[in-house]
DNA sequence: CTTTAGCACTCGGGAGGACGGAGTGCTAAA
DNA sequence: TTTAGCACTCCGTCCTCCCGAGTGCTAAAG
């Protein structure tokens, strides 16, 4: 059955009150609040209602009434009203992101720093391929005898590099055969397919050349299997503990926790999916069923989503930090898909 | 004066008591636990002594006592005992060393991780360079008509690269000329002075020249300055909140908020020092008063040291923490020393 | 001069009880 | 359906009391 229009203001206003006093809200508050002249007795058969079907609650009998997570559910997607950005907010952004652009790695640290700060919760930052992540191309440089600089090239566009050494002199002669060799035949498979591969080759090479292939497809291998695994960063966790919801220790540790020391078990966005509200025990994880988290993504080139979300008590401020979380993703996707440094359409590489 | 042989004596027990029981200690308990038969009284007089000269301090009368920041003072330096490390413990160190060598970066990452596992404390590390970091060698690689790899190396010995495109075509064919150019002039230079000698350089260039050139520069520039900056990792941060003096909320806020946002402030370890122990107030940054640090470091190669460090309650178990960060240090720098991999030596490289 | 026994004293912390206030639920009237 | 009124509930706070742990001091014993 569908709720009446003014169950659904009230339902609005406690929910916003809420949010931001963090105490019970009383059916006097409401009715001063609501513009209209309604009793609090009017009221408190509004909240019994509510109650009664199950968007409110309340913390004990002659409190007032708290939301509940359908409660908040209801509001995040109906009531809540798009907050715009203060013209400061989206320069403090914009600055933000105007900055030189930087490793992949450092933009999304730095992300998450602004997000943190501005929302004041704690946030997470994370790049997610879109498929199997492989070796795409090699190149090897010479440096002296002993040293060759590997160069790879992954299929979500990512260059990365390291200097190798072997105790077998490599003359520079011979790198452009070996480069030729991986690049025919160690691209586009996995780690260990690549090991597979380097086993079957070992009788037809002699040690001289063995010795920096190896290396190269070990290296080559790190690289690709360290890309599948997602890497995320996390940011003022500190905000957590002044959430009056915290001060109670047991659950800020164990929020902690999974900030600090899992932060792989934090929720990732379902693919196509631009932003997701997850709240309280909606929660696949433990941890967070007395949390909230939100999430958005935004592209980086044609092969990759970058990941960024926020964490905080059920009571967070949904329609604040969906605005900006919104806002910041897609000027992310747009610096990306401008930029023509980072990472580059997979196209523009033969 | 000097302290009598029982008062050492005291004054250690007193201290390792209070660390793994964080209560005051009584006459009564230390009557029993020191081996010669003492009455609590003269245990008392000797209390009320060592508290007089500093040593302990009491939370009020009639309670116990606990070691002042003086007290764990001289108990590290004199009393403490070197404790030697379970041979679990050592292994659960080599095994997590001797995984396959890694990026700096994971290194560091995973190094805090297991640190901060071992001792029950959130750890952090960091990598300062000896010198000024400056790039060192130059490569480019083609890739396609818009696009190249630039390879470059610091003085740390640290190979970055990045994919650069830029509008202006450049065949593979000028790839060397520029790379030379870019050898001979913008080795050895602060990224200011690279800025100012490319723009010396501009009226003889062609400006399909001076775009991938600028490009290639601007790069290398963000890598120096980046290295000289050190990155400072934390991991654990979730463990300070399971200590008991730190479920006073705002203490655990302030040391979350320099562990998680204000990493830069955390305490180095002077030069051409191997380990350092710093007890509450001998720490300059205010969040740490009431919290000890230890941090240790090891030798990257010959231009770099790395930082591991601890942070905890002043109640800290020094020797237990000493001992493993000391052990963990020095396999760091026999790793980094015998690997061929990571680090090499900077003669090495022409 | 040092050690010990004894005892009074102090202080923190927990248990119990009283009280005020905020807020509700219900009833009866408008 | 709304409102006013009223009794009721429950939390949080404050106060008090009390217990126990531990000290400091004194005076006697070694």
């Amino acid at each position: 059955m569908d709720l009446t229009e003014r169950k659904r203001k009230i339902l609005k206003v406690v929910t916003e009150r809420y949010i931001d006093s963090a105490e019970p809200v009383s059916s006097r508050f409401l009715a001063q609040a609501m513009g209209e002249k309604i009793s609090s007795a009017t009221i408190r058969n509004e909240l019994a209602d509510l109650t009664e079907m199950g968007y409110l609650e309340q913390p004990h009998t002659s409190a007032g009434r708290v939301p509940s997570p359908k409660g908040y559910r209801l509001y995040v997607n109906e009531l809540m009203e798009q907050k715009a950005l203060s013209k400061q907010e989206a320069e403090e952004i914009n600055s933000a992101l105007s900055g030189k652009m930087r490793e992949l790695d450092s933009v999304m640290a730095e992300a998450g720093q602004v997000v943190s700060s501005i929302v004041s919760y704690p946030a997470y930052t994370a790049a997610v391929g879109k498929s199997t992540v492989t070796i795409q191309r090699y190149d090897l440089l010479p440096v002296d005898s002993g040293s060759f600089i590997a160069v790879v090239m992954t299929t979500d566009s990512r260059v990365k590099s390291r200097l190798l050494r072997c105790d077998i002199p490599v003359t520079p002669d011979e790198l452009p055969a070996l480069a030729n060799l991986l690049n025919s035949h160690f691209v586009g498979i996995s780690s260990k397919e690549m090991a597979q591969k380097l086993m079957s080759l070992t009788s037809q090479l002699g040690a001289e050349l063995f010795m920096p292939l190896s290396l190269a497809i070990e290296y080559a291998g790190e690289v690709a299997d360290r890309s599948a695994q997602n890497q995320v960063f996390t940011t003022g966790q500190a905000q957590l503990l002044r959430q009056p919801e915290f001060q109670d220790l047991t659950k800020a540790n164990e929020l902690m926790g999974l900030l600090t020391d899992q932060k792989d078990n934090l929720p990732v966005l379902d693919e196509n999916t631009s932003m997701q509200i997850l709240i309280g025990p909606e929660n696949v994880n433990e941890a967070l069923r007395d949390a909230s988290v939100v999430v958005a993504s935004y592209d980086i080139g044609d092969n990759m989503r970058g990941l960024i979300g926020v964490v905080g008590p059920t009571r967070m401020d949904y329609a604040a930090v969906a605005a900006r979380l919104s806002y910041f993703a897609e000027s992310l996707t747009k610096m990306f898909g401008k930029n023509n440094q980072l990472p580059p359409k997979e196209d523009d590489i033969p």
